[in-house]
DNA sequence: TAATTTTTGTACTGATTGTTACAATAATAA
DNA sequence: TTATTATTGTAACAATCAGTACAAAAATTA
């Protein structure tokens, strides 16, 4: 009793996942209904039907992408290695994340914060609360680094996890607007060496 | 002989100083030329009489943003006071900045770069040249710093500057896309200390 | 004044915007 | 089979897009 009618013959998980590359690649503002439509292979019929508007399968897509992302970051952050390790393979995720896609660049959310958190309560809602969580995975590392004494700096955690937070935000910004390894090598060099250095 | 015929009854200079603002709240998609000429008073022939197209207006824009920014940020950074002050306020700049206008946040650079750096050549340029000035001035400050003694850290004025600039675009990023000052200022407390600190 | 040159506003272009209407289609439940 | 329900593609919607055509207006030069 609770399915009847003609079943629709595609698979909603892989439509937010090729929309995603979609918004990715031209922004929200940038791309079309008729863009999301040829690129999923959606009529307009179905795309409304099941989305409801371009806006709110935009949501759809940032939302997996966030909860993607914090549980990729989580999982490189909680690894039960050395902190200097997790953080390095962090910024490793970072740069690969950023080099092994040639037409989409970025974090998207980084872009989508910029492009619309000032005017779109959903968009600030859902950057804010990926911030935030990972203030706090980084904050913890940083407070078993500190009591471990591998990281040997007099600074507060909280310090430390924001330095790494914007420093880590800051290289993504750089990498997606100038593509230059060498750039981004040097950031992640002088972060790290500013936790662990002398 | 020069200047025969109608003269225009505005200036240049202030039409590119309004269609900034208008660029920065919108973005390039975001915005029309419609509202670029509300915005700005000018009828569409006056518009495109001046300036061609919507692109090469923005571009006018993005040009001056960048000679502005490099100057003020220069002044900053080659003012002869101490570098720890220099870099201080640096950051009081850059934080004013973001938080005194209400309506349009961030930087502009940033903004263009990520909307637009990947699919237009223009945009790309002045935001790699912009970056390459900045860095540059940077490290001047940080060998500067490191041969005076006021930085005591054994890493390269190279490192020391992408730490920085990384750093701070991280903290337009995040301020633009969540409007927080405590983290805000924990990310410039966390630089500094990584750079001045034991 | 008259000829010349540029600016200005208005009307308009074809294309595209996000969205809706709806009939044909295809499945299930009875 | 028949009734029901949802999906599908197509056509269309008014609104807006970037850009153009052009004549009226306003200045200069002669």
């Amino acid at each position: 009793m609770s399915k009847r009618g003609r079943p629709r013959d595609f698979d909603y998980s892989s439509i937010v996942d090729v929309a995603m590359k979609t918004f990715w690649i031209n922004g929200y503002e940038g791309c079309s209904t008729q863009n999301l439509c040829s690129d999923t292979g959606l009529g307009k019929g179905s795309l409304y039907n099941t989305f409801g508007s371009k806006h709110e399968l935009y949501k759809q897509v940032l939302e997996r992408y966030h909860e993607n992302g914090i549980r990729d970051q989580k999982e490189i952050l909680e690894n039960p290695i050395s902190v200097k390790e997790r953080l390095s393979n962090f910024f490793a995720w970072a740069l690969e994340e950023d080099f092994k896609h040639t037409d989409h660049k970025g974090c998207l959310l980084i872009n989508a914060g910029l492009e619309r958190a000032n005017h779109d309560p959903m968009v600030e809602e859902i950057v804010s609360k990926h911030v935030e969580l990972l203030l706090q995975a980084l904050e913890r590392v940083m407070e078993e680094g500190l009591r471990t004494g591998e990281i040997k700096k007099r600074q507060s955690a909280v310090d430390l996890a924001s330095l790494f937070l914007s420093s880590y935000y800051g290289l993504r910004v750089l990498i997606t607007s100038i593509q230059n390894r060498t750039l981004a090598e040097q950031v992640i060099n002088g972060t790290m060496e500013s936790i662990f250095g002398a």
